[in-house]
DNA sequence: TGTTTAACTATCCTTTTGTATAGTACTTAC
DNA sequence: GTAAGTACTATACAAAAGGATAGTTAAACA
């Protein structure tokens, strides 16, 4: 299986395109504006629904119920009920979740020049 | 300046909001289906447009148009018109789209791992 | 003469994403 | 009794992203 052609509609490949593919993958589980901010808040620790609402700036309440739905999907988010009265629950990173640390910490620093050079420039 | 607190619509940020920022900054340059992927195919060399559209496996041509003119437009593509007959184009990096290096490394090395997570799963 | 290649632009349409606003059910605090 | 907090859902709508298809200009190829 090692040498297997990597196809698309049976089209073989180039090397290039085979290279876009991984990386097209994880922009799927991590499209959109909400996701990553999401799961860096719960980096910071385990939290509840309207902490986080507070934590990531801009979010609505209808986003953040939708992007945690996604994330819990994917396995990247764990969603806990407490049976108190009233009713907490409590979102968590999964161990998977937590794999994503290295990409949320190479986006900082990416983004951190970028501002800055933003800055620079204007 | 080095203490300066951070605020958005004066109110003082806690660690995590302030953590986010520069993670967004990257997101917005990066977003969509298409950017990275685009970049990535550059990385292989200088191309032109319809050498593009073939290697991103998906990609229309209106797509393809627009995004290339936003990574311009973000100094991360340089765009080189030849006015030999016919008018050749190519398009390539510049010093500051090879600064994604590493983002997309790890992005890719993630998304290898998550395909393969699916693969057993499914 | 008709087809292909190159590098696009234009139009129309659907889907996704995001915003605004309101409402629910229950509880504690003032 | 009224307000505020908790964890949402519901509705309606606007904007952005993406897709399908076709058209343009001009040369080269068969």
């Amino acid at each position: 299986m090692k040498n297997a052609e990597v196809t698309i509609e049976g089209h073989t490949l180039g090397e290039c395109t085979k290279s876009i593919l991984p990386v097209r993958d994880a922009l799927e589980v991590l499209s959109g504006k909400w996701k990553l901010p999401i799961i860096i808040s719960l980096m910071f620790g385990n939290k509840r629904f309207s902490q986080i609402a507070r934590e990531v700036p801009g979010i609505t309440d209808k986003m953040l119920s939708k992007e945690l739905r996604d994330l819990e999907c994917n396995e990247l988010v764990k969603r806990t009920v407490f049976d108190s009265i009233p009713v907490v629950v409590e979102y968590s990173l999964t161990e998977y979740g937590h794999s994503l640390k290295v990409v949320i910490e190479v986006l900082r620093e990416w983004g951190s020049k970028h501002r800055e050079r933003m800055m620079v420039e204007a």
